[in-house]
DNA sequence: CTGAAAGCGCTTACAG
DNA sequence: CTGAAAGCGCTTACAG
């Protein structure tokens, strides 16, 4: 014996074994039809009292695809570690995916650029069967790069500004472009955060929000200045950051120090909210009495400070999970189609409170 | 044209265009003696330019292996997103491997049983060609099943409880386990903390731990037990706790309800050291006068609470692209090796204070 | 209902 | 230095 059990087992040998062919084996274990029930059972149970799994690489060199999703994160875009939010993605995918026995492909690049690379270098590798496309951007290049590919994709969070429009199914080279999407209401979200901050009789309310060009990013920008008309406030705003801690600190701090300072902040990042916390301590100003304050996104950041913090709590996990299995109906032959996930939802805690005086 | 550039390039597209044999092109393209030097960069220009790439399903198939490597994380063990360290290893992982065109498939399974099913399957499958593994335990189930595999694979963190044995080359079946090691010194890192507590007048410290199976734990519970002793401590205890917010916070109150309560605590997660902020100042206490608090592995949550938490730092990033590449050493042939990586060292800040009289 | 054959895209001896 | 052939482990028409 030159390796024993290292050896990996083959339909072969399960063929041998149960006395049948190659072909009644590959049958019977993908449920097609031309083989016996009897037999079918047969070489079922053989197979997995036996440990067999079928070669991912002999399938997808045989067209059946290679099984596997592809997720590549461009940390220029949103910092990896920033929140949990993109490990929580991460576990809702894979849950989805395994569950049907589909691997997931993950790398981290640069910027969109080396993304589209990825993208194309996975395709071409047959590595992917298609992959999940996250912080959809304006005018993002790499969509023109699935449609190029005819690589299908599922877009977590919305494609585009305004929600209605479906760039996917509106490509001029029809049908080949097959991108679903998964969002979820960013534009209400922030609606509601700011009709419960106008309720307390906040009317100066500052959006410290993530780079422009993320798609949401501009729905709750958006958002903010439309629920602004229509309430009258006095001031509300909205400042871009890159996500980074410090952008947000001195984005605070340059709102606090203005001879008529905001009432409450809003804040896209988690860890800018937690840092803005201990800027405002430094001014002397006290949360929730001199400022309200709201984190977009809840983690257990959130939750350790003291006050707790608000925040849009979502099913983030749930969210990755719903994203895995519209691609994986897209795989299996499916229309591409743009689903709504459920809408995050403000908890307010300790950091919210009435407008001062 | 039934489906013009969406059908992939092979490698006998390039054989033709070039006017060679396949082979030649396999050979040009793998660096392989038996092609002269001007057909072998003709044949290079020709594939980078139309973009060509091999398909890791036929070289997988062809021997060659899956250019992949598995990571599985157990979500039982340690909690994921509870801090940034388990992304940012990733993170590094994916730098080192993708500098050599190696795949990262990753998986999130229950425990330890479902993440040996996992090598399992993605051994049979052929999906990888050597896996990371990580949150090395007592007694792992893991290793025999790597060995029974014959899968190389790294350890991050270290495999056995005093560092010095290693378990990979004791191995009966001797060369059948390739599992390289990359480990921290924790133990030392630990005898740092409380010597550095110990100066400045500490002599009761509590050590609210990890889960108990857990290497690393271990050796840290190990290490402050024996500086205890070496230090001659009032005293020094461990508590055990599954890294979760909550047991981290009653273990929190139980230690400072005591009569005699400790002067400083050490934390082996993050999030409970930045949720002990809060329970000890619902009790009054302050931060650092009253108590010392100390995070192992830093984050952005530790530099954002007020005071700031001193922490154990170290290159997250680094280390994942350092076991990395020793699991590229191990598939290139190289031997099975144990390195050390740069220990955490302790960065005090504000949370850490000479001892109450 | 079952078996023999071809092919997926590579690599690798093996002849020329 | 180059070409034709076999084989990796599957799937899929195509005969029996």
């Amino acid at each position: 014996m030159p390796r024993p059990p290292t050896q990996r087992l083959t339909i072969r040998d399960i063929a041998q074994r149960a006395g049948v062919s190659e072909s009644a084996v590959s049958l019977a274990l993908n449920d097609r039809p031309g083989v016996s029930p009897a037999t079918r059972e047969r070489i079922r149970r053989l197979a997995d009292q036996l440990g067999w799994r079928p070669s991912v690489a002999a399938r997808a060199l045989a067209g059946e695809g290679s099984a596997t999703v592809g997720l590549v994160f461009a940390r220029s875009i949103s910092p990896l570690g920033v929140s949990s939010f993109f490990l929580q993605l991460m576990v809702g995918i894979q849950e989805a995916l395994s569950h049907r026995g589909f691997g997931l492909l993950f790398q981290v690049v640069d910027g969109p650029d080396a993304e589209c690379a990825a993208y194309r270098r996975m395709w071409a590798e047959h590595r992917v069967d298609g992959v999940l496309v996250v912080d959809p951007r304006l005018d993002d290049p790499r969509f023109e790069v699935l449609a190029e590919l005819g690589l299908p994709a599922v877009v977590i969070g919305a494609l585009t500004r305004s929600t209605n429009e479906t760039e996917a199914e509106s490509e001029s080279d029809g049908g080949r472009l097959r991108v679903s999407q998964v969002w979820a209401d960013d534009a209400r979200a922030m609606a509601e955060i700011v009709d419960h901050l106008h309720e307390l009789g906040h009317r100066r309310i500052v959006h410290i929000a993530g780079p422009a060009e993320l798609a949401h990013t501009q729905r709750r920008v958006q958002s903010l200045r439309h629920e602004a008309e229509r309430l009258g406030l006095v001031d509300a705003r909205s400042i871009i950051t890159d996500y980074s801690e410090d952008e947000g600190v001195a984005a605070t701090v340059s709102v606090l120090a203005e001879r008529v300072r905001p009432t409450a902040i809003v804040y896209d990042s988690d860890v800018q909210a937690v840092a803005a916390l201990g800027a405002a301590a430094e001014r002397r100003l006290s949360v929730p009495d001199d400022l309200s304050v709201v984190a977009w996104d809840d983690s257990v950041l959130c939750r350790s400070t003291r006050p707790r913090l608000a925040a849009l709590v979502r099913d983030t996990v749930g969210f990755g999970r719903r994203a895995a299995e519209e691609l994986l109906d897209l795989l299996d032959g499916g229309p591409a189609v743009t689903t709504e996930f459920d809408r995050p939802h403000l908890v307010p805690r300790g950091s919210i409170g009435p407008a001062p005086a």
